[in-house]
Formats: C-alpha cells, structure tokens, sequence
RNA sequence: GCCGGAGUGGCUUAAUGGCAAAGCAACCGCCUUGUAAGCGGUAGAUUGCGGGUUCGAUUCCCGCCUCCGGCUCCA
C-alpha cells in the first residue's frame, strides 16, 4: 500500500493507528481519499495518509469529537435531554438538546468540568455499523435521531438540505459511535458518521464552552427551538489563548462601542430601535465618505438624482415589491379619505409607504420622457434612504437597521453593453473599496435559482456569462453561489476581508431583466425600433451606515487622516504656548485640515492622553525647544514622535496624508 | 418573530426589601515647560416604562420598551 506518498508493506489487519498512532498529533487517516478513524483496518492497495489538526480537516473532526465529549456531559448531568445534532462550525462546533429548562451560564461552568472528567478519563471513541432497523430500536429514546435515521433512508438530498445533520448519519452505513473506558466498558454513545479523534485524551485541556442559544430544529421556525451549547477547541492551549485573544481584539473593535466612546453615533431609544443619529464626529467621517463617493461617481459618469421618502402604493405594486416583500416593509399610512356622518366613504383614500428600495423612482425617471440609445448607458446615482421594517430580534448596530442609506444606483444599458458596462463597474467597485482602505477581495457569483426565476433563458445565459467573465478578469478568487441569484437576474458580490481577517459582504452588482418589463421600459435604438434595457442595480457600500460600521471596526476607530473627525491636535508643553500652536492651526485650517488646539487646563501629559484615547492621528506638540525654532513636534498614534520638525513641513506631512487618503 | 440574558447620573461599574456608592467625563478654583491620568471643590439618578405584592420595591411578581447572544430572515 501507499503510506504518506511512499510504498509500504505491512501485515495483514493493520490498522490507520499502527502506521500513525506513535504520531499524537496524526488524528485520523485519509484512506483512498476518505477520512477514517485511525483504527480502521487497512486493506491491501490502500492509499494511506495522516491527517493531524493542523489541517482544516483534522479539526474539524477533533472539534466534532469535542461536540460529542459535551453530550456525553450534558446527559450525565441531565439524562432526560434529547440529542439534536453536533457539527463542527467555524473555530468550534456546538450540541443542540432538547431540554426542558434552558442552560444556564453556571450550568456551562458544570458542563466544562463534566467534560474534562470525561476527557481524563481518556475515552476510546469506537465505530459500530449498525442497520438502521437495530439503530431505531437502541435509539428510540432519541426522537431527534431517529428523524434523521428516517431522512437518511428517504431522498438523501433531505440530510444534507439539514445544516450539520451530514455529520450525524452521512451518505453511506449508518454507524453509531460508542466511548469506551480503558476498562473496555461503554458509557455512552451516539448515532455519528464519523470519524473521530482515538481518545477524548486529545482534546485537552484546549475547549471552552462559549454561550448558549436556541436553535430551530432542522433550521425552521416551524420546528421546536433546541437549546444549542456553543465550544471552542483548538489543537492546543495556546491556540486557544489566541482564539480567545482574537475574540477581546474583535470585542474592542466593536463599532458600537467605539461608536459611543468616540461620539460618533447613536441610537437613541426615543426614536426607536434599529434608528441611528449621527453625531458630528460620526458626521465628518460620514460626509467625507460620501463627498469621495460622489467625485468618484462622477468621474465615472454617474448622474445624480433624487427621490422622495415616501410613495403611493401603486409604485410598489408595479415594481413587485408588495408582493414580496409586503412583509418587511412599515405599513402603510392610509391617508386623503373622507368620510360622511355615517361613516361611508365619500372620497377613496391612499395607501402610502415608506420605500424600501430606490430602483422603482429611478425607472420613473427613466420614463419621464422617450429615451435615446444615444444616452445609454444611463447611470443614474443617489444616496438613497430606504426604510425596512427588521424583525426585532435581527437589528443590529449599524451592521443590522431599520432606516439606512445605500449608495444605489441604476444603470440602464443595451444588451450589446452589458458586457462591457459589468467589467467597467467591477473594477471601479473595487478601486472606490481600495481607496477607504480595503484590500482583500474576493467575489461570489450568485447564479439562476430554477425554481424561481423571470427572463429568458437567454438573457440569464447572456448575463451569467457577463458577470463571469468580468470577475474572471478582474483576477480575484471566484466563490460559486449557485441558485443563490433573486428571481430576477444573477448577481456578483464583493467580499471583503477586514484587519482581523473577517469577512464582510459589501457590493453587490445585480443584473435585472425584471423591473424594465413591470415598467415597460423603452429606448429608440439606432434602426427606430423600441428596445427594451437591462437593467444594473449596484450599490458599493451596501448602506453608508453598514459601511461606516465596516470602516469602524476595520481600523479599530483609528481611521486614516482623510476620515478622522479631527486630523490634528495641536498640544502646548505649557499655556504659553497656545498661541504659537493657533498660528499652526491656522496655517493648517487654510489647507481645510480639522484641527484643534487643548486649551483645557489639563496638564501635558493629560493631554497627551486625552489625543491618544481619541485616535487623533497627529498630535502637534509644541514647546520652547520648539518655538524657538520655528518647528513643531510630532507624536504619532503609535506613540512614535518626530521632533523640531519645521513648521512648513509639518504642513506639508499632514497634508501629503490626507490628500493621498493614506493609513498612518 | 422565537429562545435566553441584561437595563442603576453622559460612560464604566458597586450595593441593598429600609437615606442609591465610586471612578472617569462635565463644571468651578488652584496648579501646570516635553510625550498615556496634578490637586481640591460643585453639580448630576423618580435605579428603562407601566402595573402588582408590601408598612416600605431600585431589589420580589406581571406586562411593555430597549439592548446583548443566538435561531429564523436579510430584496
């Protein structure tokens, strides 16, 4: 047989362990290109190697064990729960039980030390086929299991249509997974499909349970929530640490606290949830990004219009969103009836909305006159500010609101355009994302649902393979989303990694053959004919609040000099140098940089600290040393300082800074 | 919308079935010459809102609002 790339005899009933199990950090075994336990025997020509949890593999199976471990607790602690399903996710993995009074955090506390018990004990996990009439019978206290037994043996589709349900009972045997003491003896089991980690003895000391939440069975409203238990595990502690470390920088970087520490924004209660105001200093950094948005929209031949808050209904039933979104719009205000003493209607009233979307008021001003080919494409941008009526568990921060701003536009082209209008529009997103500082990308392509779709074959082909071809040259990693497209055209959306590597949706650029036809949309092509245009619905930022939220957390609240609310603080050693510091300012402000000077009667190291807290980008501090010659100090936000620097100079540093909308 | 947790001056937090405490911030005064907190004082709270239990509720109970963590949803 092959082992690790080299050929290898051994004898016969080896075990995957007899190759490895002197390697602790080999966890399980590839064979023939299948995960499997390291006790699986191996058979002649088999292809062999180790798979440890450096890999995404390999720990994935090690925080699947580590799901089973806290089972295993949670019903020696409470044998009347019920198991739901266990997978591994993203860094951890979680259980969901059926249980009749939720978990409590002191309950978690009780769980972990279950768990390490459990662990100690160095418990082997075993593989057991079992046929399915035999796994009913051992499970029929485990309902949940059983349902996935009965989907298993349904259309396969079902088990892996259940998020995390494939880990539990898989495509091919149905096995149950038993732990056994050293002693042999079986003390408790689970319905998996595998593989999993030799002993518990791996996992350490290196999990931690996280919090807990309810779960939808199977992922629908329409079931029972479950009670899931989220944990952590890593390969080693010190992993842990830094995982843990990496949730306290996340927590920091949180743009609703940041918000409120830096004065940016709010949500005031008296306005209602999911409604931000922003404050001046949230103001700036908002006015700027918006100000560069518009420059640059121009510069690529945007043409600005705006659109009213409100609309009759009828809008929306032309456009189709009241047929489909009814549900998360505000209702509507009824207003203009007149009524008799009688209560009879004298004169029929309107039903006016909020929007909820911009494009159908940019197809009316499309319609307000006949439209030449000669003015295609017709790219027709704002600021828009549209109102969704959230569900009150979903809002959140800026991220999440029920009132926000998208930086939407409509671009109406022939077919002959779309190609070259898609390829265009994609590097200016992402040239536009680049200049607020983002640099990671990558796209996903969002392709037809065929259950449900508008247009014609054609066009979907047509427009599929524009989108295609321009995220294939842009030279950015392609994710496939298929089926994932609205009903009405396919879609690109941009990812964007953040500092801290986050991943964070961004623009989407959307292909509609649906709202020109509900508008009958025309244009006068260049043989007299009426054509119809396709439709581009594409927004960079998503919503300018979501945005700002992204950009908050992305720097951490220290944004680059161009986006901070204050760009300068100029510091005096001492009072007496106030003035010699406003001069500066002066000099500064007529170049149009926010600075200000601390006049408070805090002492010097105080005001240090006050600039520093606040994530001014330049400090300018002066003293005799100084004045004296004309210059100026810098401190810089990493604490770094630059000294006696001229004063024209220091100008010209801090404006450089700005104007090239450089981090410093 | 569903499940769980939480709401105490602007912020962070303390306490208690019997006068609601501290730090920061704010304001006033004194002080203040080199890179993350000088000193003193003043003001600021109907403990989210409404109801109930109680001699007495910020504390216990109920309803609502808001926020947090998830689930579902996200045009």
């Amino acid at each position: 047989m092959s082992v690790a790339g080299s050929q290898r005899s051994v004898t016969a009933g080896s075990t995957a362990a007899d190759l490895f199990g002197q390697d602790r950090t080999t966890l399980v075994a590839r064979v023939n290109g299948q995960l499997r336990d390291l006790a699986h025997e191996l058979a002649d020509g088999d292809l062999v190697e180790p798979v440890g949890a450096d890999s995404d593999e390999g720990l994935a199976v090690l925080r699947h064990s580590a799901a089973h471990v806290l089972a295993q607790a949670v019903q020696q602690i409470n044998p009347k729960a019920r198991l739901g399903i266990g997978p591994p996710i993203q860094d951890g993995f979680y259980y969901d039980f059926d249980v009749e009074t939720p978990f409590t955090p002191e309950d978690l506390k009780a769980l972990e030390k279950a768990m390490q018990r459990i662990i100690n004990e160095g418990q082997t996990f075993r593989r057991r086929v079992v046929t399915e009439d035999a796994a009913r019978l051992e499970l029929a206290d485990e309902p949940y299991k059983c349902e996935l037994i009965g989907l298993k043996s349904g259309a396969s589709q079902d088990v892996s249509s259940v998020e995390g349900a494939f880990a539990e009972v898989g495509a091919g045997e149905l096995t149950i997974y038993d732990n056994l003491r050293r002693d042999g003896e079986r003390v408790w089991g689970d319905l998996c499909r595998g593989p999993h980690v030799p002993t518990t003895k791996v996992l350490g000391n290196a999990y931690k349970l996280m919090r807990t939440a309810a779960a939808y069975w199977r992922g629908s409203e329409k079931n029972p929530q479950l009670q899931r238990v989220y944990g952590t595990a890593w390969p080693t502690k010190d992993e842990l640490k830094a995982y843990l470390e990496r949730l306290a920088e996340a927590e920091k970087r949180d743009h609703r606290k940041l918000g409120a520490e830096l004065d940016l924004f709010s949500f005031p209660e008296e306005i209602g949830s999911g409604l931000a105001v922003f404050h001046p200093r949230g103001g700036v950094i908002r006015k700027e990004m918006e100000d560069y948005s518009r420059r640059r929209h121009e510069e690529e031949g945007y043409e600005f219009v705006y659109s009213p808050h409100i609309t009759k209904g009828k809008l929306f039933q032309t456009s189709g969103h009241l047929d489909w979104y009814a549900e998360s719009m505000y209702p509507p205000m009824h207003l203009d009836e007149e009524l008799d003493v009688d209560g009879a209607v004298t004169k029929q009233g309107q039903d006016y909305y909020l929007k909820p979307m911009n494009c159908p008021f940019h197809c009316l001003i499309f319609r307000a006159r006949g439209r030449s080919y000669r003015e295609l494409p017709l790219r027709l941008f704002e600021f828009g500010s549209v109102y969704r009526y959230e569900k009150s568990g979903v809002v959140h921060g800026l991220t999440r609101v029920r009132g926000m701003t998208q930086d939407d536009a409509h671009i109406y082209v022939t077919a002959q355009q779309l190609q070259s209008e898609l390829k265009a529009l994609l590097t200016f997103v992402i040239n536009l994302l680049k200049d607020y500082g983002l640099d990671d990308f990558y796209l996903e392509l969002s392709t037809r649902n065929e259950e449900k779709y508008v247009g014609t074959d054609e066009n979907w082909a047509k427009a599929t393979e524009a989108l295609g071809q321009a995220a294939a040259d842009s030279g950015l990693d392609l994710v496939d989303d298929p089926g994932g497209a609205a009903f009405y055209g396919p879609k690109i959306s941009v990812q964007a990694r953040d500092a801290i590597g986050r991943t964070w949706q961004m623009s989407t650029i959307q292909v509609d053959f649906n709202l020109p036809e509900r508008f009958e949309l025309e244009y006068q092509s260049d043989d007299g004919s009426r054509q119809r245009p396709i439709m581009i619905h594409r927004a960079l930022f998503g919503s300018v609040e979501r945005f700002f939220a992204v950009l908050t957390e992305h720097y951490a609240g220290a944004f680059p000099p161009w986006l901070a609310p204050v760009q300068v603080i100029g510091i005096p050693v001492a009072d007496e140098y106030n003035d010699y510091l406003f001069d500066i300012a002066d000099r500064l402000k007529a170049s149009r940089i926010r600075v200000e000077v601390d006049t408070s009667d805090d002492r010097f190291p105080k005001k240090i600290r006050t600039a520093q807290k606040s994530k001014v980008p330049f400090m300018l501090i002066a003293g005799e040393d100084d004045r004296s010659a004309g210059a100026v100090s810098f401190r810089y936000r990493d604490g770094s300082q630059k000294n006696g620097v001229p004063i024209a100079k220091a100008v010209a540093e801090i404006v450089e800074a700005v104007e090239s909308r450089r981090q410093v």
